[in-house]
RNA sequence: CGGGGCGUGGCGCAGUCUGGUAGCGCGCAUGGUUUGGGACCAUGAGGUCGGAGGUUCAAAUCCUCUCGCCCCGACCA
């Protein structure tokens, strides 16, 4: 490809609303161009990276034994009233109605579309197991969109989904996209951590992310510094510190006037947190939930909203809980009743607690669980942090900032019980198909590959994935030899299949390398008058501050080990 | 949805407070001089100032409404 042909120039200036590298990086290089917030054009060189991307994904799926094929992104939203998922991604779907009225959505994802497909076609457990796929363009109505390409509203996403006939088989497919996972990371040049994952309201049993750990990353990950425990903090689990075991005491009622927090509570009885029992108000799907758990800890709200399995959750009003009987500030389980009272396990890890009272400006000493006040749910609902024992080892968590790239998860047969994807057992018996699905969002999974790889001069493509394997820049003056030279080469590099983007502009060289560094090709080659005194070829990695200069007629074996060394240096 | 900010040639920005014929840098075009790390000189093209309504002799600037975009939060299989 000449330069000069190449549709889309590099900017010099980039707004000031893109703030993180890799935004900052495509729009300068000129790979992307925002058309509406969360929607953009791909131009020739974004597209080329992507398009590999995709082809890396399609071999790894291929060889992990999955099937290609192409879904609709206009679905029937009555496909979607039938799961129960049009409830739960509520304003997320972009929905839209055609001439005759009906109602469609524009796919998020697939799972609905394929079941319908996998319904008329497996019957039987001959049939089984299967794994399907699509790379496609998928849209969600997201709340906000950011970051460039890390979250928005179009996107290309990579779907594949598993049928088995029971769980081991759905353990075995699972595990096969896990390593192709793994691989797919791998040969796109991208350091990556697996972590445990929630699975959303609707999803599966095990669930893990493939995360990539970045600044820029909307995802926070919690992790052993041993390495024995990673989990997206939605998920995350600690070890919640014992208190010493004690005598139960008597329940005391205390005045304490003027005290509505923990942190005054602990204040005005010099006691530590971890002595105390928090009461946090949610209301979920139109019911009060009283909310209890020990006073050095935090609500996780995913995982109250998993326990109580509803759609909508979000804090009470001070209104709310006080139409509830209840005493803000000094809110009590002991002695309540017509209220659901949801309770953390760190409840039973301590004794002598001190709660409220119920009564403005009282609270109570020595409230012991189950002997003072019962529960209704008593689970972990616990928001784990970075400085908490790992669950494994005790070790202190550390916490980090990550891109989510992919997500697997094992759905069971949630889908295929509501939606009657049924097959027939060896015996004859009508059974659920089990199923997976394994998602990777391709235009992230880019972004996430810059934010890895770039300097103070742009960005440094891993050789897998760069739009072109070679910057062919003569630095010609008035020379027509170097010319001459430079397309003689640029066509032996094309007859022997490498790709080559040929800087073929009368721009000064100081434009010609800042674009090369800039666009981040691994090897630049330079010839010039100074090369051509000399017979020879410079050579430079991107990745490297050195050059070398070979002789014209070796560079071509010599590049594919050249483009080989990434990454080993 | 709550808080903050921004819409002015292709890109980045100033001008708005205090109304008076729209400016700068980059890029682009033409000619010339340059050529190993974002050169220089000259000339030139390009803008209904997001949109609608209003105030005024006069609106990018003041008022009202509206659309779009960004950031933080909420939210997010």
């Amino acid at each position: 490809m000449r330069l000069s042909n190449l549709f889309g120039k590099t900017q010099r200036q980039v707004p000031a609303e893109a703030e993180i590298p890799s935004h900052q990086l495509l729009l300068k290089v000129g790979m992307i161009q925002q058309v509406a917030a969360g929607v953009y054009s791909y131009l020739p060189l974004g597209w080329r990276v992507l398009r590999k991307i995709e082809t890396i994904i399609r071999e790894e799926m291929d060889t992990a034994g999955g099937q290609e094929l192409m879904l609709p992104v206009l679905q029937p939203i009555e496909l979607w009233e039938e799961s129960g998922r049009h409830r739960a991604f509520g304003e997320g779907l972009f929905t839209l109605k055609d001439r005759r009225g009906r109602r469609l959505v524009l796919g998020p994802t697939h799972e609905e579309v394929i079941i319908q497909l996998i319904r008329q076609h497996v019957r039987s457990y001959r049939d089984l197991p299967l794994m399907l796929y699509q790379i496609q363009t998928k849209f969600r109505d997201e709340p906000r969109s950011r970051g460039g390409l890390i979250r928005v509203r179009e996107f290309h996403m990579k779907d594949l989904y598993s049928f088995d006939a029971d769980e081991d088989g759905l353990d075995i497919s699972y595990n096969k996209m896990v390593e192709a996972y793994r691989r797919i990371c791998q040969r796109c040049g991208l350091p990556f951590l697996a972590v445990e994952a929630d699975s959303g309201a609707i999803g599966g049993k095990d669930s893990q992310e493939f995360m990539v750990i970045a600044e820029a990353g909307e995802d926070e990950v919690i992790y052993c510094p041993q390495g024995h425990y990673a989990a997206n903090k939605e998920k995350a689990q600690s070890a919640k510190a014992p208190l010493p075991a004690e005598e139960l005491l008597p329940l005391v009622e205390i005045a304490t006037t003027g005290v509505g927090t923990i942190e005054e509570l602990a204040n005005f009885l010099v006691i530590p947190h971890s002595r105390t029992l928090k009461a946090v108000f949610y209301w979920a799907d139109e019911e009060l939930v009283f909310v209890v758990i020990r006073g050095d800890l935090g609500v996780n709200e995913i995982k109250l909203r998993n326990t109580l399995k509803c759609f909508d959750l979000r804090l009470a009003t001070e209104a709310e809980v006080m139409t509830a009987g209840l005493v803000v500030g000094s809110a009590s389980p002991v002695g309540l009743a017509g209220v659901k009272v949801v309770a953390d396990d760190s409840i039973t890890m301590g004794a002598n607690f001190v709660v409220g009272a119920n009564k403005p400006g009282y609270h109570l000493k020595n409230a012991n669980y189950p002997r003072d006040f019962g529960v209704d749910i008593l689970t972990d609902i616990a928001l784990a942090e970075a400085g908490q024992g790992c669950p494994k080892c005790g070790e202190p968590l550390l916490s980090t900032r990550a891109i989510e790239v992919g997500h697997v998860f094992k759905l069971g047969t949630v889908y295929s019980e509501n939606l009657g994807a049924l097959y027939l057992d060896r015996e004859g018996r009508q059974r659920p198909i089990v199923m997976g699905c394994y998602g990777i969002g391709v235009g992230r999974l880019m972004a996430a590959v810059i934010e890895r790889n770039h300097d103070p001069k742009g960005i440094v493509w891993p050789p897998s994935i760069a739009p072109f394997q070679v910057y062919l820049c003569p630095l010609a003056g008035d020379e027509q030899q170097v010319v001459s030279k430079a397309e003689e080469i640029y066509r032996q590099l094309q007859v022997e299949g490498f790709e080559v983007l040929y800087d073929d502009r009368s721009e000064t060289p100081g434009v010609k390398m800042n674009d090369a560094d800039l666009l981040g090709i691994p090897i630049r080659l330079v010839i010039s008058p100074r090369t051509l005194e000399r017979n020879g070829v410079e050579v430079k990695r991107r990745w490297e501050k050195s050059t070398e200069l070979l002789p014209w007629d070796e560079v071509i074996q010599r590049l594919p080990a050249l483009i080989a060394s990434f990454g080993s240096g």
